[in-house]
RNA sequence: GUCGGUGUGUUGGAAUGGUAGACGAGGCGGACUCAAAAUCCGUUGCCGGCGACGGCGUGUGGGUUCGAGUCCCACCACCGGCACCA
């Protein structure tokens, strides 16, 4: 029979948008598994190569999932905001909101033509005011707990664009798009208090089942460290305090580092006898933009504060105190204490500067090189009452010998910075926050959510960088819902993270105009059990989106301090030439090109089948073929089965086997190798023949990899008829153990270590038997001679070792 | 620099410390065909040998073990994240 994929597929397709077999029911007194996929963003170019790997995977599990009995929600929407779509909309002048619906149009068809098992009636957009009111009514809850701020922050400005720029917008130090110079400019930003989160951010991560490397990088992006914060005198009365890991290096201590935004210098200018040079080294500074500063990294700078001193707090000595922009503002107390014998970083600065090296930690010559020991065990010299103890003792004396004293207190830092979550642009949610005289900041009453995007004459933002909606001044003047005054909207717009954030919980109750979901829903589907996602959300969408379900658990509107139960993370689809797929390069595989040729469903098995899902694999046109081919000859078995619907004797081993084999591989994302399963039990078919009820399993086991061929299959077997139902809604098939054992085995024989031969023997032979056995064979004979056997090591059903030893 | 990962035939990739290369792609040989595609069958790590067979093989060098692709140490290469984080 031929294959013809094409209308198969549209047959099958027509079939599940009327039946609606992917409906998750709300309600539902059966189990449930919510299996959730990165919603795509609706981008103009359409479907990737690269988001079927996920998508299918999931999709696999989850129809496994649902013939396993479980109520299944596998949902899909788009997450819409961005600023591609507000680009094409400024080059266009077209409303982003009409390029979003013909995008999503474009890719809804496409995910539709790849067959995934999507409950299309959860749909959801993030740029839908049906939706986006409850990402603005999850603000207001932030800000009215504090955890929204307003605060000046140093952002990327493009000086020729006239607009705040992303990190991600700054490549090499210039604008992505035009090229121009990208400087550091103060401007007033929301921000949300992630920081508030850290440690409970790290902590909840031990609980869960996320693949290691997540909770490796996210550990490190948190960046949790413990230390002691430390109170230096100067000669000015002024304290100066700075953060250290390691307190036990104290006595060596000579001389001190503040960032050239520290406010010491302001709060003592009259002071500082050469105020000029250390003004014009803070205005140099200011000019660099982060990326110049780490690149420059390799000379250091700095000034010294001539006329102040600091002092030692248990040295008593006076130190010097310079600015230097290796120090960050960002981070501790954005002051140091400098050790250079024990950190490059100072050491380089004091060979420069000709400051005093001190050596308090034996081991190194640190006139040299700093000593920088790599464990705690290095023993402390000049040190007074730390002489002799190793660092790891001397670490906990110092801080209770600070504590003590009055000098300073045990501290925890983290690397985590504050959530940047304004943007001065139009396609995003407008913030629902108004600024009024007399009352600051007032949240917009709830009842009037959401504050739906005005219409506006241009999408660019202003000279000044402002949104585009600061134009908009019927829009801008409104009273504050706090006194009544005149007051003004706040015109900044949420970052694309925001709808992200949340989305999972809206597909539990995606209609609910009452609340963001509802307690019933969310306590059934909460939470998420498998979440797959790329890795480059590892450290923004994933904590994000943590960060804001701890904060909804914290006020009562979910009932699990985290998320998602399960991550798992795809590598990515290279080109041909194991080159990252590119448009510059020519190398970008359209999956539309894949299914016009070969279906599908050998789209969807080879996506699957082309290597480990945790690792970047390359795309091969050529190579496709074997996909499709696999499913060729699965439908051809249909033309040349015979009528028994027993399993046939000399197929029932395999089956047993492919069954148990194809059942775990799913469970781990192993989809290479249950497709590798299917293959050879497919083979084995060739070579033995089969009956209608072998290819019963085999269309239950192929149905979640190529679900329309399987359907096709089902109903050319008239499995359709006699069941009434879609292979998908059958019972995922279950296998006996004992029936995937082999009465036989042929096992390894090795002398001394190397394979001489093969052996068949009985199933779990006794090792005297598997002895008897192996010896008995002519090649392993010959190998042994009329050498002394001194030693057998069998393990059972698998190999026997003879160790022998030459006759004298 | 640092954290994480990877390194296996011509090629994509398989292998709970136990027969390395499953399953594909490509190649080669054969069947079918006027012929070609498609399909089916066989074969395919490298070296030596007509052959039986022997030797060598998982980035490099050591180690543990009866036995190492797999575990340990050192190194090299590539990929990804972070990067003056005190």
């Amino acid at each position: 029979m031929k294959y013809d994929f094409a209308a198969i597929e549209k047959k099958w397709q027509k079939v599940w948008d009327e039946k609606k077999p992917y409906a998750a029911v709300n309600g539902s007194d059966k189990p449930k598994c919510y299996g959730l996929i990165e919603f795509p963003y609706p981008s103009g170019q359409g479907l990737h190569v690269g988001h079927p790997r996920p998508f299918t995977a999931i999709d696999i599990v989850s129809r496994k999932k649902r013939m396993d009995g479980y109520n299944v929600l596998f949902p899909i929407g788009f997450d819409a905001f961005g600023l591609p779509t507000e680009n094409y909309a400024i080059k266009n002048h077209i409303h982003p909101a009409i390029v979003t619906k013909k995008n999503i149009e474009n890719f809804t068809s496409q995910l539709k033509m790849l067959g995934y098992g999507f409950d299309w009636d959860r749909c959801i957009d993030t740029t839908d005011p049906k939706y986006y009111k409850w990402t603005q009514w999850i603000f207001l809850q932030l800000f009215k707990k504090g955890l929204a701020y307003k605060t000046t922050m140093p952002v990327n400005w493009c000086t020729s664009c006239k607009c705040v720029l992303a990190n991600e917008e700054v490549v090499n130090g210039v604008c992505e798009r035009c090229g121009s110079e990208v400087v550091r400019k103060e401007k007033s930003q929301w921000m949300l208090a992630i920081t508030k989160y850290a440690q409970r951010l790290i902590d909840d991560l031990d609980s869960l089942d996320y693949i290691e490397r997540v909770k490796i990088q996210q550990k490190n992006w948190i960046g949790r460290s413990t230390g002691a914060e430390l109170n230096f005198d100067t000669t000015v009365g002024k304290k100066l305090t700075v953060f250290t890991t390691r307190p036990d290096t104290l006595y060596g201590a000579t001389y001190m580092v503040i960032a050239p935004e520290h406010a010491f210098v302001k709060e003592n200018r009259e002071k500082i006898t050469n105020i000029e040079a250390v003004d014009a080294y803070i205005a140099e500074a200011a000019k660099k933009s982060d990326f110049e500063r780490s690149e420059l990294a390799k000379e250091k700078t700095g000034v010294q504060l001539e006329g102040i001193k600091a002092i030692n707090p248990i040295t008593k000595k006076e130190i010097p105190i310079f600015i230097s922009d290796y120090v960050l503002v960002t981070y501790g107390t954005g002051a140091i204490m400098a050790v250079p014998a024990h950190d490059d970083r100072d050491w380089e600065f004091a060979k420069k500067f000709g400051c005093e090296i001190v050596e308090v930690v034996a081991g190194g010559d640190v006139q040299k090189e700093a000593f920088t020991v790599k464990d705690d065990s290095g023993i402390m010299v000049n040190s007074g009452f730390l002489n002799g103890m190793t660092v790891k003792e001397a670490i906990p004396a110092m801080i209770k010998w600070v504590c003590e004293n009055g000098i300073g207190e045990e501290k925890v830092n983290y690397k985590l910075r504050d959530w940047v979550f304004s943007r001065q642009r139009y396609w995003g949610e407008p913030i629902p926050l108004v600024y009024c005289e007399k009352c600051g900041w007032v949240p917009v009453p709830e009842s009037e959510l959401p504050i739906v995007l005005p219409q506006v004459d241009s999408y660019e933002p202003t000279d000044d960088g402002e949104s585009p909606l600061s134009k908009m001044t019927d829009w801008v003047n409104t009273t504050c819902p706090h006194c009544g005054a005149p007051a003004k909207r706040e015109t900044d717009t949420m970052p694309q993270w925001a709808g992200s954030s949340w989305y999972f919980l809206r597909y539990m109750d995606p209609n609910n105009d009452e609340c963001l979901v509802s307690p019933e829903a969310e306590q059934y589907w909460g939470p998420v059990d498998w979440y797959n996602g790329g890795m480059e959300h590892t450290t923004l969408h994933l904590l994000y989106s943590r960060f804001w379900h701890k904060f909804l658990y914290d006020i009562g509107v979910v009932h699990t301090p985290e998320p998602y139960a399960k991550r798992t993370s795809h590598g990515m689809i290279l080109g041909e030439g194991g080159e990252k797929m590119s448009k510059s390069r020519g190398n970008v595989v359209n999956p539309n090109d894949i299914v016009d040729q070969y279906g599908a469903d050998t789209m969807r098995l080879h996506i699957m089948f082309i290597g480990d899902f945790e690792k970047a694999v390359s795309w091969s046109n050529e190579a496709v073929k074997g996909s499709k081919r696999f499913l060729d000859r699965c439908l051809n078995l249909v033309d040349n089965v015979s009528d028994s619907l027993e399993i046939s004797p000399k197929n029932e081993s395999i089956i047993h086997k492919t069954v148990k084999k194809v059942s775990e591989d799913i469970e781990d994302l192993k989809m290479n190798t249950a497709i590798a399963a299917l293959m050879a039990m497919v083979n084995e078919f060739y070579a033995n023949g089969v009956t209608k009820g072998d290819l019963k399993y085999l269309v239950l086991l192929l149905s979640p990899f190529a679900p329309h061929l399987a359907e096709e299959m089902w109903e050319l077997l008239g499995f359709a008829a006699s069941s009434g139902k879609m292979a998908m809604q059958m019972s995922w098939p279950t296998y006996d153990e004992a029936k995937t054992i082999d009465a036989s085995k042929e096992i390894a024989v090795q002398v001394n270590g190397k394979l001489r031969g093969t052996v068949i023997i009985p199933l779990d032979a006794e090792n005297d038997e598997v002895v008897k056995i192996a010896l008995a064979n002519e090649k392993v004979s010959k190998f042994i001679g009329d050498a002394d056997i001194v030693k057998t090591i069998v393990v059972k059903n698998k190999l026997v070792n003879l160790i022998i030893k030459p006759k004298a």
